[in-house]
DNA sequence: AATGAATGAGGCTTCATTCAT
DNA sequence: AATGAATGAAGCCTCATTCAT
């Protein structure tokens, strides 16, 4: 909203979000009041519209930033791999990283992606994501031999098991993170019975 | 809140949980006050009431109904093969032609999955055949020589292929719901380089 | 809001409309909350949105009601006439009365008419009532030695005078509110020089 | 609130009072925040809170000058005719001249009217006007064959018709204000029939 | 079984004003 | 003189739930 920050501004704005993404990690987006936010950073309501339009720009914004954080992780990442299917294998366990290191994340991508309201911020960067999965996934596949089947939906299914076994296990259970990891690289290269 | 219900009161209390139904795929649960299901309805706020105890409850009843409903019809489209990678394959056909017929469940899962409120009622259910799955995998991997990986990443890595690609594309574009489920089942079974 | 209104919904209803008439006449419409009202009523603040959408729609409904019996009275009053002349007197006369009886709606009727948000209900009123006047005056002029200038201004100057005595006499000195409808009556009959 | 200021505060001090003005008179005065103000000026809000104490008392103040400039305008007008009759209607033409030029007022003017907060800075002014006016009027009428009601009505009577007049035509329809001017006077020195 | 009416806590947001720098 | 930051009361409105009939 405000844009002439001082630095304390930045900073307070920073502690609003981060605030508000455990709270809305803990307690869902809906769930958590404004209120609960300011009272539990000891300021007063105006504050947080001091920073913010709305609770809704807020979640935005949180989105947009750490959309964009793992997306550019990822990217980081798979550029230093030139074997397309390394790739694959890095894009994978640098998003369950990722997650693993932000997972109060986690919870908020997955409410946004079933809201109306808010998924096209994610909609934008996975567009971007799965564009480039494609391309790797038929570099990966290699002279299309297994052409019938869209690389579109391979991008997807691969995003689906990441954030399956993410869920089930880095979530709830970090000392299985890297068996999660190995689980899913090993089912995206060679599936169920591709031994 | 009755219990001994006549037939009229059965096909109230169905047609309210529909309509919730119906409502909440739309603009999501929280989104959707029980006076908007009433007067959809066209009738007063005490007929909800009558059925249910809250609003929270009719969810938890809707999901319970929906749920069961697509793990029965799951088990016996199973239960008809009995090559364990067939049965696999059914398995993940079944799913993606349910939600093809209930759309509108779709959302209602993934929001209860995210809730800590409710994604007991599924857990209930997908825990049950999270196992069986475990069971298919692992005839279907045959003598273990993939034992590396646990069986039960495996099967939610499945799950997380059906979710991703019914979201993609069961919900937005129905024509293309064959072609998913055929990658879906492809990618499941040989990943993207087991040829 | 809504509208299948039992009769305690009505009087309620009316009650509501009422009480809002009164304290925004006291306080002015943005200085009294809805919270004013339904205290002074002693009821829950829901009984006030389940009789209006809003506080702007109670004071749109509030106008046009009391402008609507404003224009009603008028009417009647002046079809028992046959003389233009007397018809213009008649009409100022009631106006006049009219608000007396109706002090509170006076003040509101003046704020609206300043207002963006609510002169059209207004507007819509007045200006059947400015072109029945222009017909009274048209017709009270007589051949037209007068149409030098538009009638239509006319009748904006007879409803000019008709609020600045109402505001200044009717409402403050209830005890001169004859005099000065008469003082309106040959002011504009006559002007200040028209022996 | 200083009061010892230099030239710039001075400047400073108007533009805020201009602002301001022109931001009532769009969107009306409590749909006006100090925020709107100082951010459509560019400045921070202490600018606002170093020349004046409240928002209140900024209107006044706008009020108080702008009146001021208004009666001082008529006054001076006025003082150049010796005719009481050509008085009045020179009374009558600068005013409605003085509200095209300053059409931003108006609404605020008639707004303070109604305003038990702001009224006692236009009465004030209007105070002495009327009486000026009723000596003038007294004039007008001459030997008194009209002394049947009060002169002082007949004062408020003219600022009825200037004001109807003014909001009717001077503000919205600029090109017909000189004869929205021509009718009011006419109207006031002879009315509907003083032919 | 069902209706219209009522409750009241709580949510989001605004805004005049003050403060530290 | 001026800025960005902060306060907190207050306003409008929603909504799950309950009640009287």
């Amino acid at each position: 909203m405000r844009q002439n920050l001082t630095q304390r501004g930045k900073d307070r704005k920073r502690q609003i979000v981060e605030r508000a993404a455990d709270l809305f990690a803990e307690q869902g987006y809906d769930a958590t009041s404004v209120a609960d936010i300011v009272e539990s950073l000891g300021v007063g309501k105006g504050v947080f519209y001091w920073y913010f339009s709305s609770k809704d720009e807020l979640l935005l914004e949180l989105l947009r930033v750490s959309h964009h954080d793992l997306r550019r992780r990822q990217q980081l990442a798979i550029e230093q791999e030139d074997d397309p299917v390394r790739r694959v294998e890095v894009g994978i366990r640098t998003s369950m990283q990722w997650f693993l290191e932000h997972r109060k994340y986690f919870s908020l991508f997955q409410f946004a992606a079933n809201s109306e309201r808010f998924n096209r911020v994610l909609r934008a960067g996975n567009d971007v994501a799965n564009s480039d999965a494609v391309r790797h996934v038929k570099d990966a596949i290699g002279d299309g031999y297994l052409a019938d089947y869209d690389t579109e939906m391979v991008a997807y299914a691969v995003m689906g098991v990441i954030d399956s076994l993410t869920r089930a296990y880095i979530l709830d259970r970090p000392e299985d993170a890297e068996r999660a990891a190995d689980a899913a690289v090993a089912f995206c290269l060679k599936g169920l019975v591709g031994a």
